[in-house]
DNA sequence: CCGTTGTCTTGACCGATTCAAAACAACTAA
DNA sequence: TTAGTTGTTTTGAATCGGTCAAGACAACGG
């Protein structure tokens, strides 16, 4: 038992459970980054070394690459990639839900495409391409930007 | 007249109205630029680069960031960037058309989201997020590597 | 044809991410 | 419980796509 694994609490087995689970070895960084990503959905790799940096020391930022390569790899994150700004990381993996970004601060929020997935999801014309999965990626103001507009 | 133009036969004229109406100067390079993006859409900075190379004798990659950038923010050329790969350009604006990415090499194809673009794109819950627009990105195979694949 | 204004050239620089080799730690099996 | 194997992390460098800045230069309106 080392400190990491204090620092987190109770949640500290399941986490190892789930890494584990993927068939990854568990890892004091690989707890840490599951466990920062828990408490914030949509962090970027830097963020997350920020985050991490509190309960590891002596890591580096290329231990939390390694870590989401793997998270990744292993299905127990999805990376997004919004056009203009660094890949963000969550833990919302298998359903296939959508996402909206802030034009202003590049804040990420989650979006459940509910209505007519399959007509609109499903393109016309492809030209000879095979279509196996659509990305929505919405565009607009977060809570904080539209306040900040309006003043 | 200079070589460039010559190359280009009889469309130069129509190239630099449009550059001249997009209220920028005439260029060899951005000429050249425009030129390439019709006979190769969703080129991406590097493929124009080498694309312009044979037309404009001693430019440079900077040059062709430079006029995409001013293309993209007069309008004339609209910027795609899909995960994973640098990002493309295309004379295609004004119409939000969507497109289709090869996951096995890349390119990029045009769709045309016919059905229901209302009810589909238009998000349930957005979290306190204002979406003013949305983009569509499919992903699958393109023809050549369809065929790869049986292979 | 001249002057202004915007564009191109040249070269350095930056952020995000990946690569590689050696040190190291987690798990497995004895 | 411990030793070995295998996979991870550390350390350091390098790559890729793209931007920034200053001076030389060219387009276009007058």
């Amino acid at each position: 038992m080392t400190d990491t694994t204090d620092a987190m609490g109770a949640d500290a087995a399941a986490l190892a459970d789930r890494i584990h689970a993927a068939g990854l070895k568990v890892t004091a960084v690989r707890l840490a980054v599951l466990h920062a990503l828990e408490s914030a959905p949509h962090a970027g790799a830097d963020a997350l070394f920020t985050a991490v940096r509190g309960d590891v020391t002596g890591t580096s930022v290329q231990a939390v690459y390694g870590v989401l390569t793997s998270f990744t790899a292993a299905g127990l994150v999805r990376r997004i990639e919004p056009a203009g700004s660094p890949a963000r990381y969550e833990l919302r993996t298998g359903d296939n839900h959508h996402h909206v970004v802030c034009t202003g601060c590049g804040a990420v929020g989650d979006v459940d495409c509910v209505v007519g997935e399959a007509p609109c999801l499903t393109p016309s014309n492809t030209g000879g391409f095979s279509a196996q999965s659509a990305e929505v990626t919405f565009w607009g103001l977060c809570a904080s930007c539209q306040r900040a507009e309006r003043a």
